[in-house]
DNA sequence: CTGACTGCAAACGTTTTGCACGGTA
DNA sequence: TACCGTGCAAAACGTTTGCAGTCAG
C-alpha cells in the first residue's frame, strides 16, 4: 500500500488505479492542465472518460489533496498539495515552476494595515523562463 | 468628449455607449465579473447582448484598457488597468480590494536566481475582509 | 458615407450530470 | 456484499462566431 493510497483513504477516497495514476502524473510532470493529463490518462486506460478526470480532479481539490493554480491568459493546472510557494509562468513555452520566496512579514503587515485576515497568499510571475532565452 | 472617450480612441476603438458604459462602470465599481456586469448593463441598455459584453471586455483586454484578475476558487473579474497592484479577495462577501505593497527586491532577487526575465507579477491574497468579522 | 459595432441566433468547447455497470474495501 | 467510482451519453454552461442591420466618425 503505497503513499497515495494512504492519503487517499485517510480523505474517504477508493484509491482507485484512475485515482493513484493522476497522483503519479501529478508527482512526476509537477504541474499539467486538465487536457494534457486526459491526453496523458488515455495512454494508461485506454478508455477513460473525460467525465472521470473531472469527477476525480475536483474531488481531490476538494479534499486538499491538489490544488488549482490558476495562470494569467492561460488554462489552469494542477499540481499536488505541498507548502506554501509562488509559481513562476513562462509565456513561451508555458512551463511552470515552483519556487519559494519568503514575502510573509510584507504581506503581514499589510494585511494588518488593511485589517484583513489572511487565510492564503497566491503568487505568480509572469516572463521568460532560463530555457526560452 | 470625456476621458474613457479619449482613451479608446487612443486604442483605435469607436467610443460607443456601450464601451463607455462599461468603462464608467469598472471605474466606479472597482472589479465586476461579467455576469454581473452583464446585469448592470442591461439597466442601461435593455436590450444589450452578452455577445457585445464579451467582445468589448476581450478587445478592450487585448488593448490593455482593462485586465483580467484571476481568483482563486471564484470568476475572473475585470478592473480598468492601472499600475501593479496586488489584490485582496474576502472569502465571505466576495469583495475585491487593491492593495499597493512593494515586494520588488525579493521578487527580483529570486527570478534573478532562477535566470528569469520577469514580466508581470500577479499577487491574490485571500482571507477575510474587515466588514466580514 | 464607410467601416466598425451591435444584437441575435447558432455553434462551440468545456464541464457537469444521470445512469447502469464494475471494482474496492 | 455494499457502496463508491467508472464510462458513456446527454445536458448544461460559458464563450465565440457569423450575419444583417445600425451607428460613430
Amino acid at each position: 500500500m503505497n503513499n497515495y493510497t494512504t492519503i487517499l483513504r485517510q480523505h474517504n477516497l477508493k484509491a482507485t488505479p484512475q485515482r493513484l495514476a493522476i497522483a503519479d502524473i501529478l508527482y512526476v510532470q509537477g504541474h499539467i492542465n486538465i487536457e494534457s493529463l486526459y491526453a496523458v490518462m488515455l495512454k494508461k486506460f485506454n478508455s477513460i472518460s473525460l467525465a472521470t478526470i473531472y469527477k476525480n480532479i475536483n474531488i481531490m481539490v476538494e479534499n486538499s489533496f491538489i490544488q488549482e493554480v490558476k495562470i494569467p491568459h492561460a488554462k489552469s493546472v494542477y499540481e499536488l498539495k505541498k507548502e506554501e510557494h509562488s509559481h513562476l509562468v513562462c509565456n513561451e513555452c508555458g512551463e511552470v515552476q515552483d519556487v519559494t520566496i519568503d514575502l510573509d512579514t510584507k504581506i503581514d503587515e499589510m494585511a494588518q494595515a488593511n485589517n484583513f485576515i489572511l487565510s492564503s497568499s497566491n503568487l505568480v510571475l509572469a516572463g521568460i523562463c532560463k530555457n526560452c532565452h
